[in-house]
DNA sequence: TTGTTTTATTGAACAATGTTCATTTATATT
DNA sequence: AATATAAATGAACATTGTTCAATAAAACAA
């Protein structure tokens, strides 16, 4: 069938182009700019469209959410190379820690706006991927850690989850403003300086 | 004047009757249930009229957010008297903790929603107070440990704002719903076990 | 008590949002 | 050329936060 498999094709190119113009409004204004009219102004189409190609906002939100973990992923894959487990594991984070710094909309989206996660609930409870792939990065570098003789005494899992926390918190009370209260001037500084404490502690334990 | 008095005496019981309704929906509905005009209805009073009251949405929430201190705030001065300073800072974090989990729409609303942080650049700038001393509690604990010869070689502050990112982000990891991706089944357990381990670093560091 | 001024309250109206769906247009098939 | 299928439309709906002229109530002055 030639024209069933054109039509097939022209369908993901429509919807392709549907997410492109999300992405577009999302890094240039903003998740709170970025409407359902806007979508389809931009592309030249009627809402009702978007509507055809994505079930709601959230689909939408959702996909872009996956488009980010695309990227931080290639950014981590670029790691692997680096022998040493625990200066990997040192590495990963830095890597984390800037991708959400210049990122701070998309990290939002990808760990934590609703969103994303109320669209895989509405599918039927399917499994967040991403972010059960991302995890899997820290904690088998975490594993290679412990096979090394470090983090004696630790369980792997919450191990790895408590590292997870300390990078992601640090970094959310940056984006979400919450630094201000700490120290008005050197709120970036402040995440980095946290790094350090971190990094630091990581060659106790 | 006994009548302005008695007029500015109602005004704020009016307020604070607006504040309550809010609180109300807050806990009752959740944050995107509470709206203007159903905290109207609660107290049966016209929309226009809560907006005399309250600049707006933002003016609320602040208010909201700031009786969710007040209730944290209370909670940890339970610990001033546990002497020993380590032992206080790991009680501290299971209260920041427990609180986190028992009220976690209260929680985002404090540390991780816009809404009173926009509210505070509404009005010239001020302060986040309320994160500030919050903050001081925790600081000052952190430098009475190392007054008795814990975490050497590190710095108060970042150490401080590390500490705290790991609670925040272990606690916002969960409320987010993003530890699914981690472990279904243990989605809440896994926060107290990641807790578990920061205590175990704290005993090494 | 009556008229006037000040204050408090109202709720219709506005703009913007996500979403739906009967209607129209375009494409494919017979 | 006629018909059937698919795609695209955009007006309409329900809900938001927010405003503001109009109304009602209260305080004051005579």
């Amino acid at each position: 069938m030639g024209i069933s498999e054109r039509k097939a094709k022209e369908k993901e190119e429509l919807k392709a182009l549907i997410l492109r113009a999300a992405q577009k409004l999302f890094v240039e204004q903003g998740i709170e700019q970025t409407t359902m009219r806007k979508i389809a102004q931009e592309i030249e189409y009627s809402v009702g469209t978007v509507y055809v190609y994505y079930k709601d906002k959230n689909d939408i939100l959702h996909d872009l959410h996956s488009q980010g973990f695309k990227q931080l992923g290639g950014e981590m894959r670029i790691l692997f190379n680096v022998a040493d487990p625990m200066e990997r594991l040192k590495a990963l984070g830095r890597v984390y820690l800037r991708f959400a710094m210049e990122n701070p909309d998309m990290y939002d989206l990808m760990f934590s706006m609703k969103a994303p996660m109320e669209f895989l609930d509405d599918k039927h409870n399917q499994e967040w991927n991403e972010g059960k792939a991302t995890f899997d990065v820290l904690r088998s570098t975490v594993q290679q850690c412990m096979e090394k003789g470090h983090f004696s005494g630790h369980r792997l899992e919450p191990l790895s989850f408590a590292i997870w926390g300390i990078v992601h918190g640090m970094v959310t009370l940056h984006i979400s403003d919450r630094i201000k209260g700490v120290n008005l001037e050197n709120a970036e500084s402040m995440v980095v300086q946290g790094y350090e404490e971190f990094v630091l502690i990581l060659d106790k334990v």
